[in-house]
DNA sequence: CCGATATGATACAAGTATGTCTCACTTAAT
DNA sequence: ATTAAGTGAGACATACTTGTATCATATCGG
């Protein structure tokens, strides 16, 4: 088993990373001095792991959609069909509040880039093929766009996401209070 | 009737407001001098209408909100009952899509001003009641919290905002699958 | 244990944004 | 037409961030 890092570089990198994930939650334009001395490390070591401030905050988001994917990943065997695969959907994804905030602000920042571009195109696939097949099975209302619901999941996540920063409210919850709504909304039917 | 302000001043500024909006839509971290050269004015011309970056931001901010407030004011006349002014919202906020993404962008940046904070409050404020009213009228399901409601509006903006970037579809047809939505959610009844 | 490698601290260069100031010039107000 | 005010252009100081380089020290791997 090939180790092609030394433990402290590995060490510094986890808590760069940790540090960049905070401090860039807090404010997108945190500089890199503040990053490194929050992590613990050298400005200097900084950059010896990332080349430039870009390259870092790439990592990062690489490693948030990681996260993302290894919440997500046992769904497709356990979902009972595409309805609950939607329900596991917010109920493994509202916890990852962090992920969401940081790939959600700097958006701008990574989306130009070609790995990033590559995932967010995979995401999307994914998303729209689920919808169209719990069209096809009668799950979904066919009413509406594809990409209407695809975005109408994006938005519920974020409504989560406030949900989760206002108050004391606990993540299962909202997943809840989001799966619910995007069922059969918040009105009486009549 | 008194005008306090040169008419080179008001165009100035207009042109400043205008700029400001826009390249600040495109990048938050956009220069004072980007913005002064798109407005076609001087940057000094800029310092002298507002005193910092921070002031100019905030002068934005607050027109956003204005126009937000303008576009909604007719609604709580006409509106037949709590549903329909929701409904109402969605279609009068919806078209608004640079002063929702200025407002969303760079909330991080205001929301520390007083008077930012007084104007968030009271939008809040009127957002439960309104919520409230209508679970109150029965046009509203009980069983979710009056926050989450909210923040769904909230995040179907959002959502709604997402899909006039993406495709060709217009604001009303937008704001009605929005509306539409919230009412009945995208799952099929059984 | 010892060689290789990462680190911290620090100095350094370069670029850039902010904010202030001045002055000649243009435009508005009455 | 005259006065008052705003403007454009540019110089200037300041501060900050990025990115590079160096060197003594500490830590890892074998």
């Amino acid at each position: 088993m090939i180790n092609r890092l030394d433990a402290r570089a590995k060490r510094s990198q986890k808590a760069l990373m940790k540090a960049g994930m905070e401090k860039l939650n807090e404010n997108p334009e945190a500089t890199l001095s503040d990053i490194a001395s929050h992590a613990g490390v050298g400005r200097a070591t900084l950059y010896r792991q990332y080349e430039t401030r870009e390259k870092l905050i790439l990592a990062i988001a690489i490693d948030c959609f990681d996260i993302i994917d290894e919440a997500t990943a046992s769904i497709e065997g356990k979902a009972r069909n595409a309805l609950d695969a939607i329900r596991m959907m917010f109920e493994h994804i509202t916890p990852l509040t962090r992920e969401f905030q940081f790939l959600m602000n700097l958006e701008r920042v990574i989306k130009n880039d070609p790995q990033i571009a590559s995932i967010n195109k995979k995401h999307r696939t994914q998303m729209i093929d689920l919808v169209e097949y719990a069209k096809k099975k009668g799950e979904v209302d066919k009413a509406y766009p594809t990409s209407w619901i695809v975005n109408l999941i994006e938005g519920l996540f974020y409504a989560g996401w406030v949900q989760l920063q206002q108050e004391g409210s606990n993540p299962e919850e909202v997943a809840g209070l989001a799966f619910k709504t995007f069922c059969q909304g918040v009105a009486i039917q009549r």
